[in-house]
DNA sequence: ATAATTGCAAAAGCTTTGCATGGCC
DNA sequence: GGCCATGCAAAGCTTTTGCAATTAT
C-alpha cells in the first residue's frame, strides 16, 4: 500500500484534528518507517523537511495520534515508547537478537483462539482482545 | 506457594550469585508483590528492613536477576520497567483500566497454538516462543 | 585475600510541561 | 478572530554510571 499525503490528511480529518505540516509529517513518518519507530526515529526521518521541529511537539503530536487511535503503542520491555501505524487487529513478531518488530496478521488463528475461549473462560477476567507476542528470529 | 527466605537463597545459589541481604530482599519482594512490580514498588516494600538501600543497587540487582533468568521483564507500553518472578512459560492478563497485570497459565492452549504453527509457518521467521497479551477487565 | 557488591551522587536518557508565539479553520 | 498547535527551554522521572568503601566467599 502506497502512503500518499492525501491519505494521511484524510486520516487526520476523520479524527477532527487540525491539519498541520508537523502532524502530517509525523504520521507519514510512522507509516514510512516500517519498524515501529521511537520518537527519535521520527525526528530524524522528518528532519530534512522540518529542520526546526521541536521534540516537545513530536511527543505532543504522538500523544494526540495515540489518543485518537491513529497510532497505537507497542508493548516492549526496554522502557522506550514505540509507535505502530497499523491500528487494525494484528500480532507482533519480536526479533530476539535485534530490536526489529514486525506485524503479523492471521484471521484464521484469531478464529481458532476466539473459539477456544468461547468454551474455556478465564477465571475472573473478561477478555476484550488477545494479541500474540511471537519471539524468534527473522530468516535472512 | 509460600515463599521462604531459604527458597530465595536457593534460587540465588543455583545461579552462583553471592548471597547479599539486598539481593535476598529484592528477589523476595518480587515474589511477594503480586503485580509485576516496578523498581519503586520494590524499594518501598523493602524500605523498613533496608532503609538505606540505594536506588542504584536495586537497579543493578534487578539487572543481574534478569540476566540470570531469576526474573523476566514484562512488556508494557508505557515505558516503565516491570519485573516478573515467574520465569516458566505463561501469558499475561492486562487490565485495560488499571495497571494490573496477572499471570495466566494454560498448557492446553499452548498445545493448541503450538500444533497450529506446526503446519502453518510464519514466513521468514523462526518462532521460539509465543506469549499471549490478553487485554480486558478483571471481574470484581 | 580478593573479587564482587554496595552506597552515593552525578549524569544520562527519554518524556512532559508551561508559556509566549504563530498558524489553522 | 479565536482557538489550538508549535517551539523553546526548563523540569521531571526513571535508569545508568563511576568510584571509593564494604562485604561475601
Amino acid at each position: 500500500m502506497k502512503i500518499t499525503k492525501s491519505f494521511i490528511i484524510e486520516r487526520l480529518k476523520e479524527k477532527q484534528l487540525k491539519i498541520t505540516p508537523q502532524r502530517v509529517a509525523i504520521l507519514e513518518a510512522c507509516y514510512q518507517l516500517n519498524n515501529h519507530p521511537v520518537a527519535e526515529n521520527i525526528i530524524n526521518y522528518i528532519k530534512h523537511n522540518h529542520p526546526n521541529i521541536s521534540v516537545g511537539t513530536v511527543y505532543k503530536v504522538l500523544d494526540s495520534l495515540v489518543e485518537t487511535n491513529l497510532l497505537t503503542l507497542v508493548k516492549t520491555e526496554n522502557g522506550i515508547l514505540r509507535y505502530d501505524p497499523t491500528v487494525s487487529h494484528h500480532h507482533h513478531l519480536y526479533c530476539e537478537e535485534t530490536d526489529r518488530i514486525a506485524d503479523y496478521e492471521n484471521p484464521e488463528l484469531d478464529q481458532l483462539i476466539s473459539n477456544y475461549f468461547k468454551n474455556k473462560k478465564v477465571k475472573n477476567f473478561q477478555i476484550k482482545d488477545i494479541k500474540l507476542q511471537i519471539t524468534g528470529k527473522f530468516k535472512k
